[in-house]
DNA sequence: CGGCAGTTTGATGTTACTCAATTTAAGTGG
DNA sequence: CCACTTAAATTGAGTAACATCAAACTGCCG
């Protein structure tokens, strides 16, 4: 298992959540270890955080991917979103010690924890900054699941993929350099399915016809779009 | 057309938001119209606001039914929240003048519009209550929408209606005095379609087996639920 | 009495699911 | 490097859920 102390990439800290929110919250350039955070590894596939269960620590993913879900009783689950570096695992845990979702790694992660007390009274003392930023980051999380409802509930199998894929790319080409329209995607066809309510198999088809149609080509962890004008215009959400 | 006076519900401003987020913001048992809210009122099935649309007031719904929607460039929409009496449009709209989605009335409404600077110069004066009620709001409107796309992602068509009724029963529950279990329900099964992403003549042959089945029946405005166990058990989610 | 909006019903087509088999890819230990 | 194992992806055939189109039916209102 990989190292647990402090992850060098946590520098993510000042761009992602920390810097829009927290502001003066980290002593900047400092690396040590303070009473009210740490960090921990999870490795690939296994959970990072149970639904309901309570916490006093929130969370921010530092390294990897991980994905936020809803577990049905009978087995069924919905991928809510996937997270990526920098991303706090919800806006609502600021404020509230349980959570209605269940996270899981995709990838090995690394997660920074931080005492929700000090969070929020580093936030009261600086809540002219502090409140603006976790209204548009509340806002911003309301408007991606609203739109996502409106794909699942109005869009083809194939417009969801499309439009799950562009949410992505978006994301992703906020923190990474991409190069030849490839983008690190660490899903199995499995993952699409449950995030976009079909089955692996109906994903694979319709994978099968876009790399046929040399619209994109999902492998081996990563996405390369070949014809991204068809790709948008797949998508008629957005 | 009716009256634009100041609404007498309106004293439902006491229970719903108004009460949790603003607190001492309405001066008690005061009738006086102010320069920084106003009330007026839409006729049944008019659009109340256009996403993207900027405005200087976050509204309040203080009588009748509406709802938030997404429209796609093409024609198709989703409905993503029926409001009732009492219900903030959405939490974001306090600090934010322009929303994502689109408002239309349901039946004949009258909507409070309050001044934003006004309720946020309000809130931050009082911030050490209101902040934790709006967080709480934001994350039930989040949790209501990612629980929703469960529903979208992952149940049958059935499931789904059983899943909206179940929701608006709570809801409706909480305002009014239920008798014989039978809840007021001004929808038209078009409506029903749109939220849960079906079609109305699909919705119409699921209400029809829900009947026939002795679960529930819905017609002339009104759900009157004869299996509150069985229909509770046909809804997997929750 | 007609007209309209909403609902119901039937027939048929499409999308997506299920089950099962096969192929491919990725390790793992020798 | 090669057998062996296992997870993931692909493919085919059959089926269920849902959409589409069109017609008939209902209640309501002028």
């Amino acid at each position: 298992m990989k190292n647990v102390s402090p992850c060098a990439t946590c520098s993510r800290n000042s761009t992602g959540f920390c810097g829009a929110i927290l502001g003066s919250v980290k002593t900047a350039g400092s690396n040590e270890i303070s009473d009210w955070q740490h960090h921990f590894v999870v490795p690939a596939s296994k959970p990072v955080l149970a639904s309901q269960e309570a916490s006093p620590d929130i969370y921010v993913l530092c390294h990897g991917w991980a994905f936020r879900f809803l577990q049905l009783p009978d087995g069924r689950r919905q991928i809510l979103h996937f997270l990526l570096p920098g991303d706090l695992f919800s806006t609502s845990s600021i404020f509230q010690d349980r959570v209605h979702f269940s996270v899981k790694a995709l990838t090995t992660i690394q997660v920074s924890a931080m005492k929700r007390a000090e969070v929020q009274s580093r936030i009261m003392t600086n809540f002219t900054t502090a409140a603006p930023a976790i209204a548009r980051s509340c806002a911003s999380q309301i408007e991606a699941a609203e739109k996502m409802l409106a794909a699942l509930g109005q869009c083809s199998g194939e417009e969801r993929i499309a439009y799950l894929f562009l949410q992505l790319m978006r994301r992703i080409a906020e923190q990474t350099v991409i190069r030849e329209n490839r983008y690190p995607l660490p899903l199995r066809q499995q993952h699409i399915a449950e995030a976009v309510g079909l089955t692996a198999v109906h994903v694979s088809r319709i994978l099968g016809t876009l790399r046929e149609r040399g619209i994109l080509d999902l492998s081996n962890g990563v996405l390369e779009v070949l014809n991204m004008r068809e790709l948008q215009r797949l998508c008629s959400l957005n």
